[in-house]
RNA sequence: GCCGAAGUGGCGGAAUAGGCAGACGCGCUGGUCUCAAAAACCAGUGAGGGAAACCUCGUGUCGGUUCGAACCCGACCUUCGGCACCA
């Protein structure tokens, strides 16, 4: 290519880009949404009356998070299509109610508010109003009256109330946890820990040292966690991660004694294997290790404690890396066989699951088997492997099989077994049946500041004593210093007025508890808190709750599928328990709207380092990505100097293509809503989200799109003010043009109708809206336009689109004269009889392959469609010569001609 | 490693009871309009062959079931998400 041509090309991508940034719009969108943003305000259109006679609608968005980046066009990849819904739902005769609020408090906020030196009170109310704006911006219809914010007394009080009513029923204790710990930084959240044992600081020797912590006892809920899920209409994957989250198990508890006459509990799923038990093993952590290390081994042990103290649960239990343990010098007792095992501690056992301790059977578990090998540990089969010989196992054969080698048990088949020897075990009280759960307590306790405070007063001669009901909320004092402080633990013990109190019980002088609660809490509850925003004596109004509860339509992001949904359950089980609300299930309904995904673009070589398929920028100023590998194409964002990338494809021409994964600030690829409705206006940037994929899929996001949504408001702009006129290639008479209206509009009544009752809002709009405007125009004339046909026609479309665009369709609306406000119009019907054709095309096949389509009637029976058919040259063609020996018809569909 | 989901034109996607593959939109190509461009409008646009009628191939790969498979079955590959030796 010359430089001239070149440059030409160069010319034209700057001028292309200049214009089609720039909606192509007929109309003055921005004039349109602010008027109508103005007058729904204005009319607290949105406002629901919870004591309206209407059937209730519930839907909600998962509780936000309000940072300081903002929302962005992903968060509306879930705003817009519940809002789509609730103005279905509305114009279907539903009471809808449609709440927001923020979850304010968190450690985010607080790391924010140290880097910035102001206090979270402040910016997350400053992010929340930010958020507001932006939903508010977009034309999301939610009910601000209902705003609610985790972080303010009035609601965190509530959220104190509710931690009481587990203390009460005994669902919170506090026990010693290990827990990350940094000598400079003080307690760690998990995700600030790093692989390499620095924490997200940089500070290194990070390691875990028991504290004592607050848990609930989630694990008494585990089967009702499980079992109640078969009701909900919930993505089947979804509930299937919540099972197995629990992952409930079966086997047997199984006592072992020791030679110094301790006991140890072991949990196995595989009882019938009891008599191949070589060894055991106990986690690191387990109460008895010092009791049982003998002093010949206790240097060893001690060190291999040490060292598993800084390894995570990820690296100790992860199957890349080798086993190690160390051998306590004790041995115990296997009560079937009185066979003496060693006892050895290793770190793949873990403290929180069963009792910290196993039995070890090389010969049919995989991890004991390599573990055997490595320390040379007997090895002994008792399930017999299909086909075997005797000879020693090259691998652990774990499948179930006929008993050998295990006294009277011999020859039982592995379940028969396991019966036997839980029953023999039960008898000598040397064990039980059991079942076992993956599902570990909830630890809530967070030694930080910006959290609700726990309301429990420590007394020296009390103990834990819980704070009167009246007396909440414990308000959570204002500081200035919330830096962590690892000499005192969280930030609120240095706040010595607010620390010393007085007990509630016996008056003396008292210390108030410091751990605050981790943000689950406060969004276990809050749905309930929309229903009563600012009831002042109960977290909500139990009369209201009946009603409203539960959640009709639940919508948030697949990564909130375990924890946050399984705690939200828990504690509304809990209320039910408690007699609270009458429901078993806070949400009956829930959807996951897939990411946004940051636009993949196109970097130069020159601008990145490349590292086996990841690039990262090669200079601290960072790296810019462009749409297309041409000089002066349109740059998509500058990235920064830590950003990585993924290579998608072969450099060529000096550009390298790169997928840009998710949006995140330190990417700099954050693409706001604010600059889309700038230039294309809100009803775009809706149009564009519920059409570009299924709500449920993740994609890049490319505002290529949004020229099509503006060009096809333009088209139903121009049929509902007339300046459309009329379409000139169109020849049919103004009689078909009127029966065609009517059949397009009952056609797209129908399909906008299901496709909104299943959620499908892209088909929606393609073929429940693009393609009936289209149909309209091709026939359209001003003559039309004067028919009750052509003005009944419009008029459904109008209200259809009102859910996808609603300032756009709210204009429209008036200029077709109404007054009242198309949010309470009613859903437009459709007439069955009125949507189908009276003809049809019916397919011809010979051989399965389709050869003609012949217009039929429809309803037409198999003998007239089958001489039609053989009339046709194609099909007469390709019978030539053969025999059919089978027809098959499908009514109104084909005729498939079976030949030899 | 285990569990789950998904692979369809240049791109996002559609086909929701096994029955016309590619709806709708983007992009692209040609045309109209224009001094020219943009916008708008019209036409075309899975690949290959053919003047055309039409024909062949085509939904990650390989097999299978069926008159007929994107869809059902088996094996495999790839990508994404989740989980981490759960005894």
């Amino acid at each position: 290519m010359s430089s001239i041509s070149r440059l030409k090309k160069a010319e034209w991508q700057i001028v292309k880009q200049m214009t089609s940034q720039k909606s192509p719009a007929r109309y003055d969108f921005k004039a349109i949404e602010q008027k109508w943003q103005k007058r729904w305000s204005q009319e607290n259109i949105y406002e629901c009356d919870t004591g309206s006679r209407k059937p209730k609608y519930y839907t909600l968005e998962m509780f936000p998070y309000p940072s300081g980046d903002g929302l962005s066009v992903g968060h509306f990849h879930n705003y817009i299509p519940v809002d789509a819904v609730t103005r279905y739902k509305r114009m279907n005769g539903f009471e809808v109610l449609h709440p927001m609020g923020w979850d304010a408090f968190g450690l985010p906020a607080e790391q924010d508010a140290i880097d910035k030196g102001r206090h979270p009170a402040e910016s997350t109310l400053e992010y929340a109003a930010n958020y507001k704006r932006q939903l508010n911006l977009v034309g999301c219809g939610h009910d601000w009256t209902r705003e609610i914010n985790s972080s303010t007394p009035a609601y965190y009080r509530w959220t104190q109330w509710m931690f009481l009513l587990l203390h009460k029923r005994g669902l919170a204790y506090r026990t010693e946890k290990m827990q990350w710990w940094c000598d400079t930084c003080g307690a760690l959240a998990d995700e600030e820990v790093l692989a390499d044992g620095t924490d997200w600081r940089g500070h290194s020797g990070v390691y875990k040292k028991p504290l004592m912590q607050w848990f609930f006892k989630i694990t008494e809920y585990a089967d009702r966690l499980i079992d109640d899920l078969d009701d909900l209409d919930w993505p089947e994957p979804t509930k299937r991660m919540q099972t197995n989250w629990v992952g409930r198990s079966e086997g047997a508890d199984v006592l072992f004694k020791t030679e110094n006459n301790n006991s140890i509990s072991v949990f196995t799923t595989r009882p019938d294997t009891l008599f191949g038990a070589t060894f055991l093993v106990l986690a690191p952590e387990h109460p008895l290790v010092d009791d049982l290390t003998t002093e010949e081994h206790c240097n060893n042990v001690k060190q291999y404690i040490d060292r598993a103290s800084t390894r995570s649960e990820i690296e100790r239990t992860s199957t890349a890396n080798d086993k190690t343990g160390v051998f306590t010098g004790s041995y115990a007792i296997n009560p079937v066989n009185d066979e003496k095992i060693p006892i050895w501690v290793a770190d793949y056992v873990l403290a929180s699951y069963g009792s910290g301790a196993i039995m070890a059977v090389p010969a049919h578990d995989a991890r004991d088997f390599a573990f055997a090998q490595k320390y040379n540990l007997n090895i002994h089969v008792v399930i017999s492997p299909p086909d075997w010989d005797d000879a020693p196992l090259t691998e652990a054969y774990v499948g179930p099989g006929q008993v050998v080698n295990s006294s009277d048990f011999s020859g039982l088949t592995s379940a028969e077994c396991q019966k036997q020897i839980v029953a023999k075990l039960e008898a000598n009280g040397q064990g039980n049946k059991s079942i076992n759960y993956k599902l570990r307590d909830w630890l809530i306790s967070r030694q930080r500041y910006w959290g609700c405070p726990i309301p429990i007063v420590h007394c020296p001669d009390c103990g834990e004593v819980p704070v009167p009901e009246k007396n909440l909320p414990v308000i959570l004092p204002h500081i200035t210093d919330f830096t962590p402080d690892p000499t005192v633990g969280s930030p609120l013990k240095r706040v010595d007025d607010w620390v010393n109190t007085t007990c509630p019980e016996c008056g003396k002088s008292a210390e108030r508890e410091t751990d605050t609660l981790g943000g689950f809490a406060c969004s276990s509850w809050y749905y309930l808190r929309f229903i009563s925003p600012s009831l002042a004596n109960a977290p909500f109004d139990r009369k209201d709750a009946e009603k409203w509860m539960p959640v009709d339509l639940y919508v948030g992001g697949a990564e909130h599928s375990v924890m946050h949904l399984l705690y939200a359950r828990f504690w509304f089980k809990v209320m039910y328990d408690a007699g609270l609300i009458s429901y078993k299930e806070p949400f009956t309904a829930l959807r996951h709207q897939g990411m946004i995904l940051a636009q993949d673009g196109w970097v130069k070589n020159t601008d990145i380092k490349v590292v086996s398929e990841r690039a990262s920028a090669n200079s601290p100023h960072g790296v810019d990505v462009f749409l297309s590998p041409e000089a002066g194409s349109k740059l998509l964002y500058h990235a920064g100097a830590k950003a990585e990338f993924d290579i998608s494809g072969p450099s060529s021409g000096g550009w390298t293509p790169i997928r840009s994964g998710k949006m995140s600030k330190s990417m700099g690829n954050v693409v706001t809503p604010d600059s889309v409705v700038d230039k294309f206006g809100a009803d775009c940037l809706r149009g564009l989200e519920l059409f570009m994929a299924p709500m449920e899929a993740t994609l890049p996001w490319n505002e290529n799109g949004l020229n099509g949504i503006a060009r096809f408001y333009n088209k139903i702009w121009g049929l509902v003010t007339g300046e459309f006129g009329s379409n000139t290639k169109s020849n049919i008479s103004l009689e078909q043009a009127r029966t065609k209206a009517t059949q397009v509009a009952n056609q797209a009544v129908k399909k906008c109708t299901n496709d909104m009752e299943s959620l499908r809002f892209n088909t929606m709009v393609a073929n429940g809206l693009m393609e009936p405007v289209n149909d309209l125009a091709a026939i359209w004339s001003t003559e039309l336009a004067n028919t009750h046909e052509g003005r009944e026609a419009l008029e459904k479309i109008i209200l259809l689109m009102s859910p996808v665009a609603p300032h756009l369709a709210e204009e429209l609306w008036e200029r077709m004269g109404h007054t009242e406000s198309v949010i309470l119009a009613k859903w437009p019907d459709f007439d069955p009889s009125l949507t189908q054709d009276q003809s049809l095309f019916l397919v011809i096949q010979v051989n399965g392959k389709v050869r003609d389509r012949i217009e039929v009637e429809k309803g037409i029976v198999e003998e007239d469609a089958t001489s039609l058919a053989l009339k046709m040259p194609n099909i007469i063609a390709h019978l030539d010569g053969k025999t059919v020996i089978r027809t098959i018809f499908v009514k109104d569909k084909l005729l498939n001609f079976v030949v030899n």
